[in-house]
DNA sequence: GCGATCAGTT
DNA sequence: CACAACTGATCGC
């Protein structure tokens, strides 16, 4: 659980992720992603009245996040003050304060965080250096050296300080399955359970928050079976996720969720209340998603327990493990690290503890903080290991293996796509939200400016944007997913003569499939 | 009636 | 099994 208090050091004037207390005075409100504990005070009335009265103020995240934010009747009144910015896209952004008339300008980019639909992590650079603040997160590891933006020609962005997502930042986290590999168990025991007939159903027991997203669309292309949930509404301008949701109780796969849930399904009924097809009862079994973990000298085990007769733990993370944070922070390597989360059973000392050596300020021959305008300027070309090593006596960041890895837009993308939000109609703009590229003379990449000089009633236009839609890295074919990667983790579930199969002898010998857009096989 | 907070649950 | 959110009790406006 986020502890961060909404404010960063060398920016106090801008609001993260926290919307109460001291926040209510900042210039700008930045939204890393739609999870309710980091959307603390952000419909309250508070800031609703300054809202009302401090027109310059907006709130920032990407497209996603805002479609998700507004589809929720409770901040809709923010719909006119929300301004989503494309990821990857450096956008300067006024920081006015409307009292006094007093302007800064601050450069912010979204690097796609991993952690659910829409989440980013917000890099800003502006008169006091360069900060990240992670939000939350699950990056694998290498994938900071594979973000293009993170970069400054080829090395990696001079940053003063990261704001880290720290939830799995004790050793005892050190390893937890990547995301294919987790994805690939639950897609086995899926597969076991529901092949066995069309009244072999599965329940996904899923909390309520946003980032199970990549499990469902996975599981509805592998097995062409919608997941049933409770509501889809949210995702209409979604198509690659809507597409595999259905609000149809007709199907083998079920994510639909109910106050009573456990209890319904321990008399075999799903949330959504169906208990039987075609008056025949379903045979039921439930998939709960849970971090698992592993020393880093455990030995390596299990993605899928069974916890009871019909029950499975399946090992999924929201959040990156501790050697992943290692990693992460390693290559950035800044000045400073500060903990957004103190992990529960350890302290803020032992965080930093484990934090600080991966940073400059403890380990660097020359500690003094250098300005972007002082750094010697990267080279366009590569350099040899060679040539490399005699360049460390005067780098001023003095690790080594941080370089750009040039293979770029692969953040796991067949398992977690970063969705693409597009809309019928043309977009409208009511804010005079000029939006313009230009070439930045410091990074020579695209940025947009957000004038919000003029935003009065008298100068708003309505501005037509034609429908957006942000660069795909395009559809994975089932070969390519099967290449990608080679789980190492053992996949565990009981072995198909184990899985009880009451009843099904009794069953008609037609595949029937209640409307289903795919009849599993009938055995 | 609404919101903030806390404890408990999953 | 450690996330994130819901539920219900309590208090205050």
């Amino acid at each position: 659980m986020s502890s961060f208090q909404g404010q960063m050091a060398e920016y106090p004037t801008i609001s993260i992720d926290r919307f109460d207390r001291e926040n209510l005075r900042a210039r700008a409100y930045f939204l890393s992603h739609c999870h309710k504990d980091h959307m603390k005070g952000l419909r309250a009335p508070a800031l609703k009245r300054r809202l009302e009265c401090s027109l310059k103020v907006h709130l920032y995240c990407s497209p996603v996040t805002k479609e998700l934010l507004l589809t929720s009747p409770k901040y809709r009144f923010w719909e006119k003050r929300i301004i989503s910015i494309e990821i990857e896209t450096p956008t300067q952004i006024p920081l006015v304060d409307e009292a006094s008339g007093e302007k800064e300008e601050i450069v912010v980019t979204l690097l796609p965080a991993g952690h659910c639909p829409g989440s980013v992590m917000f890099l800003f650079q502006g008169n006091n250096g360069t900060v990240l603040y992670t939000g939350d997160f699950r990056l694998a590891k290498g994938e900071a050296a594979r973000m293009e933006l993170l970069h400054y020609g080829d090395r990696v962005q001079d940053i003063q300080s990261v704001y880290l997502d720290t939830t799995f930042c004790d050793p005892k986290f050190y390893q937890i399955p990547s995301r294919a590999e987790c994805l690939s168990g639950i897609l086995e025991l899926v597969r076991g359970w529901i092949s066995r007939s069309p009244y072999h159903v599965v329940w996904l027991n899923c909390k309520a928050a946003y980032g199970y997203e990549y499990l469902f669309t996975n599981l509805s292309e592998e097995f062409g079976l919608q997941v049933h949930v409770d509501k889809l509404d949210m995702f209409r301008n979604m198509p690659d996720i809507l597409h595999h949701l259905t609000t149809d109780r007709a199907t083998q796969i079920h994510a639909c969720r109910h106050p009573k849930a456990e209890e319904y399904f321990q008399w075999n009924r799903l949330p959504c209340g169906v208990t039987s097809k075609n008056r025949i009862p379903l045979h039921t079994i439930s998939i709960k998603p849970s971090t698992m973990w592993f020393g880093e000298r455990t030995r390596k085990t299990n993605v899928i327990v069974r916890t009871g007769e019909s029950s499975y733990r399946a090992c999924f993370s929201f959040h990156s493990s501790y050697s992943e944070i290692q990693d992460f922070l390693s290559y950035i390597c800044p000045v400073n690290v500060y903990p957004n989360v103190i992990p529960i059973g350890t302290t803020m000392d032992k965080v930093i503890e484990i934090l600080k050596p991966l940073c400059r300020s403890s380990q660097s021959i020359e500690p003094k903080y250098k300005p972007l305008g002082k750094l010697k300027r990267a080279r366009t070309a590569p350099l040899d290991s060679e040539e490399e090593e005699d360049d460390l006596f005067d780098d001023p960041l003095p690790v080594p293996l941080r370089h750009k890895v040039p293979n770029q837009q692969t953040l796991h993308p067949e398992v977690f796509p970063v969705p693409a939000v597009s809309q019928n109609q043309p977009q409208k703009l009511t804010q005079s939200t000029e939006c313009f590229k230009v070439e930045n003379m410091q990074t020579s990449l695209r940025t947009n400016f957000i004038d919000c000089e003029e935003s009065n009633s008298e100068s708003e236009e309505e501005l037509q944007v034609p429908a957006s839609s942000p660069a795909d890295p395009g559809p994975v074919t089932h070969q390519q997913k099967a290449e990608a990667e080679v789980p190492q983790w053992e996949v565990f579930f009981k072995r198909k003569d184990d899985i009880t199969d009451e009843g099904l002898e009794n069953l008609p010998s037609s595949t029937e499939g209640g409307g289903l857009s795919v009849t599993k096989a009938f055995k």
